[in-house]
DNA sequence: TGATTAATAT
DNA sequence: TATATTAATC
């Protein structure tokens, strides 16, 4: 138990952007199941699809083809080196956003733990989206993927909060059986977050600096896309699968 | 401009 | 169901 222990937030709170949970990615991750998907400028007729707006920009893409054709991907994968997180800068190959889906996010353990961690790192003024994704350093990451998430996470913060039917109000334990609430209540929550002040109050400032970031971006992780279609074959979206260190 | 929230879509 | 997107509002 956490409570018993004072000094718990203590060690999560340094174990934060370990690297070691991190997977020194150094593979290629694109298949060509994913360069697929993302051609999916679609034999198909995209009819219906009145959303243009997700311009997802093909850097793996290696020849200048602004038309949907689908090249065997093979952007090396060495680039395992140092690049931490082009995916948010928008220019790669200085191929301008191509009009794609991104792929869905999941949200894996290991990914809603560096989203957990992140929040508690940067502290009530700071967890933003933005800046959670910053600190997440999570390539392919967008601000949107956070925000929803975070937005998910604070209902099941305030769930917990208020019904105490599970959670424990004083104390930091939170206990769920909901199966809707088996991700959130994997990872300890940010005694921050546990802020009255933050459920509560719909107030917007008033919230004086705390920590910020310690250590910043942590370079990639393992990227990786899949193919499955999620419940309804639908149109056929992909899902952009983010994987666990050691995997 | 970005964050938050609720509603709604996929 | 989980996540994305949008619109209204702060």
């Amino acid at each position: 138990m956490r409570e018993d222990n004072p000094n718990w937030f203590l060690r999560w709170e340094e174990e934060l952007p370990s690297p070691e949970e991190l997977i020194p990615i150094s593979q290629t991750l694109i298949t060509p199941h994913l360069a697929l998907a993302f051609q999916i400028g679609s034999p198909n007729h995209h009819l219906g699809s009145k959303r243009t707006t997700a311009i997802y920009h093909q850097k793996l893409q290696p020849s200048a083809t602004p038309t949907p054709t689908p090249p065997p991907m093979m952007m090396n994968s060495d680039f395992g080196g140092g690049d931490s997180t082009d995916l948010g800068s928008g220019s790669i190959g200085g191929e301008p956003a191509r009009t794609l889906k991104r792929p869905r996010l999941v949200w894996t353990p290991q990914l809603h733990k560096r989203f957990v961690d992140a929040v508690g790192h940067l502290g009530i003024k700071n967890a933003v989206p933005k800046t959670i994704m910053q600190l997440m350093s999570v390539e392919g990451l967008t601000r949107e993927n956070v925000a929803s998430h975070l937005q998910k996470y604070r209902l099941y913060l305030r769930r917990m909060q208020g019904g105490n039917g599970n959670g424990i109000s004083g104390g930091h334990v939170i206990v769920s059986d909901s199966a809707t609430d088996r991700l959130f209540a994997s990872s300890p929550v940010p005694v921050d977050f546990l802020s009255p002040e933050y459920l509560m109050p719909p107030l917007q400032h008033s919230y004086l600096g705390k920590h910020v970031i310690t250590q910043q971006n942590q370079v990639v992780r393992n990227l990786r896309y899949e193919d499955s279609d999620y419940g309804h074959g639908d149109g056929g979206r992909k899902i952009l699968k983010l994987f666990p260190a050691g995997n």
